[in-house]
DNA sequence: GGGCACGTTGCAGTCGTTGCAACGGCGTTG
DNA sequence: CAACGCCGTTGCAACGACTGCAACGTGCCC
């Protein structure tokens, strides 16, 4: 989980908790209220009825027989809402698509939310051995491809405020020096891409270009997710190119 | 929106006035503390507060230049997630690519939820008119094709249970008399796919099978999203026929 | 059969949340 | 230019929702 480095929001544990409790089910899978009480760390009375009360709303689905909640559908639908507002995606599929019969490799879309990259769309690739992101993932700026992107585009003092933060380490090869950071930053700014060398997953590796709006601002990165073996040099120039070819074709606004 | 009928749950005004925030922010788009609270009936400075709060967790964002809200990111992330335990998709979506490239029409995933089906996938068409359907939409089990199939699929129980309750018209087209649907119903189970002509968006129709496990349990359904103009017969015996093509390829456990 | 874990419900105290009121900023109107 | 209205924002006191505790019932495992 990657710290939030926001105005202080009034507090408001009952929204906290409620989120907490789908954080909980969502990361278990299948949880009993009892599972969700002790993890919460309150009474099983209480998770229960907070349990109860999700399902109430349809956010949580129970069933019957193993007496256990997972996270429902109407929660699903809410959150495919929250991407009307942005949505490159309906363009950007398409792209996409052409990318993945140009190179095998996963095609990705990124957006921005604060201090962290999340990849509202992906289509997979049709190689043997191929990466994965599962769309909805979302992981910090300096860990990943796009993000360093979207780094790269940002004012240099949200960029300081970013490096300040807690640099996550998602894997032994992610960069948590904030100044080789910013040299990371300034070479993504110079050459107009980012890569990602199992920085996040030590066995893939990624590659994105930004996608910019009319006004010359980022708005997205299109990404290819590559495993580590397929990221040498002449590939990665190879695969740079359709990407930005790929971006070309994309007439944002 | 469609009445629920289960059990009654605890009451919980909490989850349940947080529900309906997002919900008016997901309808309206762009919201500010005022409309919102408004909308709830509530006070601004609750209207306002709540709105903080749920920016603090990432479930709005707030733009600073409009001072409006609407739904975050994260709400994303977390729907993603609620798909995990229903995974048909990854193998779905491949077949579903060959549905359009066969037939150019928009091809869809839908699961029950409830009284309700919920698309969990779509993927466009490529003919120059088509129908859309948005990823995430939730219509009545007996408006849509996917939602006649789940009825033809439920013990009679639960059938004569929602034929009990009310059913929505969400177009002129919509069958709303319960005599009636249970006809189509005992029509969509003896053929083994169902219809929708204009119930749900008076220009669109559809076409769908269900996708049953090893045990014959429906657990999916495969789709076809179709303008009303390409329903005749002769184009529909053919969709039918891809799509039934399509299901045997599925392997689902 | 006994023990255990869990779902479920009633009850009273706590504490979070609410509405009210007020202030300040901002754009609009007369 | 002043008055007005709208909205964001904050303090405060009262209300009420939520919590933990305790108890009961059930199903499962030793």
């Amino acid at each position: 989980m990657v710290h939030e480095r926001r105005n202080p929001p009034t507090r408001r544990p009952g929204v906290e908790r409620i989120a907490a409790a789908l954080e909980v089910v969502g990361a278990r899978g299948w949880v009993s209220a009892a599972d969700l009480a002790a993890e919460l760390g309150v009474d099983r009375s209480t998770g229960w009825r907070l349990a109860r009360s999700l399902e109430g709303i349809g956010w949580l689905q129970h069933d019957r027989v193993s007496r256990r909640y997972r996270l429902g559908l109407r929660l699903f639908e809410l959150g495919t809402r929250a991407l009307d507002g942005f949505d490159i995606r309906a363009e950007a599929r398409r792209v996409m698509a052409e990318l993945v019969s140009a190179t095998g490799e996963s095609a990705d879309l990124a957006v921005r939310d604060g201090d962290a990259a999340v990849f509202v769309d992906t289509i997979d690739g049709t190689n043997e051995v191929r990466a994965f992101t599962r769309s909805g993932q979302r992981a910090g700026l300096h860990a990943i491809a796009a993000g360093k992107v979207f780094l790269a585009h940002m004012p240099q003092v949200e960029v300081d405020a970013y490096l300040r933060g807690p640099l996550d380490a998602y894997a032994p090869a992610t960069i948590t020096d904030p100044a080789t950071l910013r040299d990371v930053i300034a070479l993504t700014r110079r050459r107009g891409w980012g890569d990602n060398r199992g920085e996040l997953n030590p066995e893939a590796g990624g590659l994105a270009v930004p996608i910019l709006d009319a006004g010359g601002a980022c708005v997205a990165a299109l990404g290819l997710n590559v495993p580590l073996m397929r990221m040498g040099d002449e590939n990665v120039t190879r695969l740079i190119g359709e990407l930005l070819a790929a971006t070309r074709r994309l007439t944002v606004n």
